[in-house]
DNA sequence: TCACGAAGTAGACAGCGTCTACCTCAGTTT
DNA sequence: AAACTGAGGTAGACGCTGTCTACTTCGTGA
């Protein structure tokens, strides 16, 4: 592993460990135990690094999408569904970064490619289920666009605070079971 | 007008015209013709500052839910759900501002009540529309959750770019169409 | 007249991203 | 063998940031 793999990789661990405000230039640098100006010899500037962290976020969550065990075109969309409020909740530092545009590149080539992978993918998964008769005749990637927002903006909002602790419900599944019923119907 | 709302008053201009960016203590000083530690005479702290500019923000969004037209429930609600991000659109580094915990301090008694306030105004939009038996027996605060996120998360990536641009839709009525019909029906 | 508190100023400090000049050293070319 | 080259690292500087402190100014009430 290359100096340039090594940095990325210590700046995930510090993001995950102390989140999103510990992961500075000399923040990682000290982490990696190199001098404060070493990452600069690797990465134009600090969006350019955090990039190439964010992306690997997205990597991993195209992963999970790709290795779903469900068969059933419906039962795959509902646990990539769980699967993406789990990985939010399970890496809240990373969730955080990959959407934060003051932190990441967004024309980043290896950022916005491994993006618009997840969606694609997420596309897809919707597709499938259309093609058992729900939402029929409808762009996929509509359909796919407004569910992802959905469960973004749950996973969001959860995170920030304002539904956590809510008295009407103790964990995310009560609210995630609601959206995905308004999509998906019963079940 | 004291010097302290004086302050929160350029600090607000300066965020629609400039950006999260620019609401540096520095910056919104140098705005309101002071020097840069006038400020700290009036607000312990930057995110103190910027926790009363986000609650001046979800004022706003508050006034906008109270002053609805619309008589039905049901149109009440969904002129809610568009009115909610049309403030998103309108004043993207405001509400980027509002949910933004790194700037703003979620414990500041001002900002919370404000937010919450928002909540209890579609919970309640929510529930007069369950009296029409739209999801009778289920929570509102609970469907007003799972409601709001799906908003929410579509107007984040909309503003995030994931969304906008995209071959599928040339404005956000159209996922948020998909969205309103998911959870309210047709029409 | 005096005291006091509100408000503002100016300087300092550490931490930040970034730039620059310099150094080291392995590998290649001549 | 000597010279060059480029990758990688170091150290210092710059301007920016939030925050703290000491000092000033000024209107008001005792």
């Amino acid at each position: 592993m290359g100096p340039r793999n090594r940095l990325i990789s210590t700046a995930t661990t510090l993001l995950s460990e102390e989140g999103v405000h510990a992961v500075t230039l000399r923040g990682i640098a000290k982490a990696a135990g190199v001098s404060h100006g070493a990452p600069l010899r690797h990465f134009t500037c600090r969006a350019e690094l955090l990039s190439a962290v964010a992306a690997a976020g997205f990597a991993e969550l195209l992963e999970r999408g790709e290795n779903l065990r469900e068969t059933g075109p419906r039962e795959r969309l509902i646990a990539a569904c769980r699967g993406y409020i789990d990985f939010a909740l399970s890496n809240p530092a990373m969730f955080e970064l990959m959407f934060r545009h003051d932190l990441v590149d967004a024309q980043d080539p290896g950022l916005s490619s491994k993006s618009s992978a997840v969606f694609e993918l997420f596309a897809h998964l919707v597709g499938d289920v259309q093609g058992e008769g729900w939402h029929p005749g409808t762009d996929s990637r509509l359909v796919a666009a407004s569910l992802w927002a959905a469960l973004h903006g749950l996973a969001g909002l959860w995170l920030w605070g304002g539904l956590a602790g809510a008295s009407f419900t103790p964990t995310i599944d009560v609210p995630l079971a609601v959206t995905l019923e308004a999509y998906l119907g019963p079940n």
